[in-house]
RNA sequence: GCGGGGGUGGCGGAACUGGCAGACGCGCACGUUUGAGGGGCGUGUGGGCAACCGUACGGGUUCAAGUCCCGUCCUCCGCACCA
């Protein structure tokens, strides 16, 4: 006699175990069978432990996984670590404990909550971003972008994290805070490593096209790579005898240009210096501009600048000589850093125009310009432009570009907002660039076969603060010798960013132990692309775009097969405190997943997780709800008392085999709310039968299986000799037993539900329009009335119209 | 400002191409089982005595609108002087 009651502390490890035992969960070579590659974001392995939020993108794939492989695939769902970066070497730091051991501790802890979970991960394929058999590869790939002249080095202004000390990637810096730690970030110039991610830009917008992303996922990625397209234009200014180039959108608009602004650092104002006048106000206002971080730069729009006195500018279409500003409005890094300003048809060149009081041309007519700046191109026309006079604005676009093409004053240009990526940190924590600087060869990468350049031991891991890694009190290490010339070498002491290893970790997963390549190519070709990869909206522009770059890189290069790494893209909502608000130490709404599990087990935390709402939505977490959760697998343990042999009973046909259906559709599109909602509807309809045949209690645990994988392992062992539930085929709805042989219809008077009839599924127009009119509500409501309109829609519903 | 979501009971949320709003769960109430408690099982649960009214607000289209159209407000997320 089986205890009465589900305790899952007893079954959950016991389980876990026997699913190790079995390797139930490793990817085989086999690769004559169909693939299926799921694929979620690594963690990265804090102190802090596992995150309520983990489990629910984890959660979501292993679904996917788990039926998959019931479906017949051979499936690969790894797990691994993106272990460098900054907190374990701050904890390190402080506790003087090497960041490798931290890792090492974190990690365990990681793996054994995770297993606690019963995630049918491919453990034997686990990746650590830190183990040097591992970096080796990712150092393998930045030679390779080296070699390409994808890799540089240049003397530029960095976003510099005052807290963690350390330069930080564009894509790192939120609202002018550190995206990590909310330090204030300022510009700082150094010299950095670099990837041209800008070479790619048209690769990675193209891609979108070719792969099933989430919407707002490919419309993030288009935004971030921000491609514009429009001409370069060049204006002649005598003073300096040179020509400046102003990239703009709007050439039709070249008309209007009433003044230039150069962005202050441009370098042709130091060129212009004895020209200028007043080169102390210039002087004056570059300080102003270099002191505001970047986020009082961008917290007021208010426009500011300084007239170049003594400079003038030509307009190359009418020969009218313009005043020169120089504005922060105008940015370096953008463009050619220079600008024609047509304040009547740009925001921003008419909010400049009213504050310095220069003049405006009208040259789209159609708006208001003494009101505001009129910016619709689709229904002005050309004024004051000479012989754009008369046209739209895009016949106008066109025809100017081939003037000043043809006139060889300008040229068509397109422009991206995405920035070549800042790939430097100041760090201990991160793979040493393997690089040495040789006084006679320059910048050499080390011969592949010196690979891994494993990280030194050092006393201690402070930044010096200055800028520079701790790596450089380890003169041992950086003194080399170059592996061109034999002479004395530097090793670079700056290592890559956290977003390295992350960059490529699923093909590593691919094939994890080669040590000749990052993965043999028979296994590449198996495996890729990723099916189906589930992530945080957070990555979208950072880790998202980065990897997608590094692949599109390594198949040019021919390392791997396919054009884009990642076929399907998905993405989870947070999960929010009991109140609503970001879960967060400093609020102390942190819900432990440890301490859920321990009280309503894995198979009830997983449920909830899933059962709490819209997958792709914020929800708060409610732990009243994950015990109503563990409710209904108790209620599911107890039909194992009311169950009684046989098939699918007839009159639970219908709801059976459309429970079945339901379940299968909702997980694929991870509508697993309503997958899990169809499922208790039909163990409630049990529940009123009073009794379940084993046949029907089979297919419920083998669609419950994937959210609930121990319960129903248990249960499944129990009342059938059939092996294990995790390889049993999915069961397949029968459709032609889904349809019921009466249904019930509304019957609406003038748009109004008023009455109920039951009918024979599919019957005509005319019988139900008779059943309905035979109704006594409906009668008394249509009595004396005559009836204009009848309209039915088959076995749901018919609207009589009567006046 | 621009781009993308979202606004539905006390709460989390359902509702396919317009077709019975509120599935499923939480909470609550009552009944029942039990020595009590807990738990289970069952019933009820948008508002209103009612006719009726109800999906942020105001209009519209339609036999029929949470769903479509026009306008407004609120909220979350991303980007933000990108020429």
């Amino acid at each position: 006699m089986r205890e009465d009651n589900f305790v899952h502390s007893k079954i959950e490890k016991k389980w876990q175990d026997i699913w190790e035992a079995e390797g139930a969960f490793k990817a085989t070579d086999d690769y004559s069978k169909p693939k299926f590659y799921g694929l979620i974001e690594f963690p990265y392995p804090s102190g802090a432990g596992l995150h309520v939020g983990h489990p629910r993108s984890n959660t979501a794939l292993d679904i996917i996984a788990r039926k998959r492989r019931m479906e017949g695939y051979n499936v690969l769902y790894p797990i691994g670590w993106d272990a460098f970066g900054l907190p374990t070497e701050n904890y390190a730091m402080k506790n003087g404990i090497h960041p490798a051991i931290v890792t090492k501790q974190n990690v365990d802890r990681f793996r054994t909550q995770l297993k606690s979970m019963g995630f049918a991960f491919d453990y034997s394929r686990e990746v650590n971003t830190t183990d040097p058999n591992y970096y080796k590869w990712t150092q393998w790939i930045f030679i390779q972008l080296f070699k390409k002249g994808l890799a540089y080095k240049a003397e530029m202004p960095i976003n510099w994290c005052t807290s963690c000390k350390v330069g930080l990637a564009n894509e790192e810096v939120v609202g002018g805070k550190c995206e990590r730690c909310g330090g204030e970030v300022v510009r700082k110039v150094k010299s950095q490593w670099m990837l041209r991610i800008t070479d790619y830009a048209e690769k990675l917008l193209d891609g979108l096209d070719t792969v099933d992303f989430i919407e707002k996922v490919k419309i993030q990625q288009k935004n971030w790579i921000g491609k514009s397209t429009g001409a370069e234009v060049r204006f002649f200014i005598p003073a300096a005898n040179d020509s400046v180039t102003v990239y703009t959108t709007r050439p039709d608009t070249l008309f209007g240009a009433t003044y230039m602004v150069l962005s202050p650092e441009h370098p042709l104002v130091d060129a212009m210096k004895d020209k200028i006048a007043n080169f102390q106000d210039v002087i004056a206002y570059r300080e102003t501009a270099a002191r505001k971080s970047d986020f009082e730069r961008t917290e007021s729009k208010e426009k500011t600048g300084v007239r170049l006195e003594g400079i003038e500018a030509k307009n190359p279409v009418n020969g009218s000589m313009i005043p020169v500003f120089i504005s922060d409005y105008v940015l370096m890094t953008y463009g050619t850093g220079a600008i024609m300003a047509v304040p009547a048809h740009d925001e921003r060149d008419w909010d400049f125009a009213k504050a310095f009081n220069i003049p405006m041309i009208e040259v789209v007519a159609g708006g208001n310009i003494e009101e505001a700046a009129f910016t619709d191109i689709a229904t002005g026309t050309m004024v004051n432009s000479g012989f754009l006079n008369g046209m739209s604005v895009s016949q106008a676009k066109k025809a100017i570009i081939e003037y000043l093409d043809k006139e060889g004053i300008g040229k068509p240009k397109t422009n991206y907002k995405l920035r070549d990526w800042v790939f430097s940190r100041q760090r201990y924590w991160g793979e040493p660039i393997p690089v040495v600087y040789c006084e006679k060869c320059g910048h050499v990468t080390l011969p592949e076969d010196q690979l891994p350049l494993t990280l030194p031991e050092l006393e201690k891991y402070e930044p010096s603060g200055t800028g520079e890694s701790p790596l450089v009190q380890c003169t041992d290490w950086i003194n080399t010798t170059c592996p061109v010339c034999g002479g004395p070498a530097k090793r670079e002491t700056d290592t890559m960013p956290q977003w390295a290893g992350s960059s490529w970790y699923f093909l590593r997963y691919i094939d994890p132990h080669n040590d000749n390549e990052l993965a043999s190519k028979e296994a590449l070709e198996y495996w890729l692309p990723v099916d189906w990869y589930n992530g945080g909206m957070e990555h979208t522009t950072l880790h998202l775009l980065y990897s997608r770059f590094w692949h599109k890189f390594l198949y040019d290069i021919g390392a791997v097969p396919t054009a884009e790494p990642y076929q399907k893209r998905t993405s989870h909502g947070m999960i929010l405190g009991e109140g609503g608000e970001k879960m967060s130490k400093s609020r102390g709404n942190v819900i432990n997943p440890d301490d859920i599990v321990s009280e309503i087990g894995a198979d009830a935390f997983r449920l909830y997780e899933m059962f709490m709402g819209a997958f792709d939505q914020a929800i708060p977490w409610s732990t009243q709800g994950a015990r109503g959760c563990r409710r209904f697998l108790e209620r599911v343990w107890r039909l194992q008392g009311m169950v009684t042999d046989g098939e699918v009973r007839p009159e639970m046909a219908s709801e059976y085999h459309s429970m079945l259906k339901k379940v299968t559709e909702d997980y694929e599109r991870m509508k697993f709310n309503t997958a899990i909602a169809a499922m208790m509807s039909f163990v409630n309809s049990l529940y009123s039968k009073g009794s379940v045949t084993k046949g029907e209690l089979k297919g419920l645990l083998l669609v419950l299986n994937p959210v609930a994988p121990h319960i129903t392992e248990e249960m499944f062992s129990t009342l059938f000799d059939e092996g294990r539930i995790y390889n049993h085929a999915w069961p397949i709805a029968d459709e032609s037993l889904i349809k019921e042989d009466t249904v019930e219809m509304a019957v609406q008077v003038c748009g109004k539900v008023r009455a109920k009839i039951t009918v024979p599924a599919g019957s005509s127009d005319d019988a139900v329009k008779d059943a309905a009119l035979a109704d006594e509500t409906v009668k008394k409501l249509i009595e004396g009335k005559q009836i204009k309109k009848v309209i039915v829609i088959k076995d749901k519903l018919i609207n009589i119209v009567a006046i």
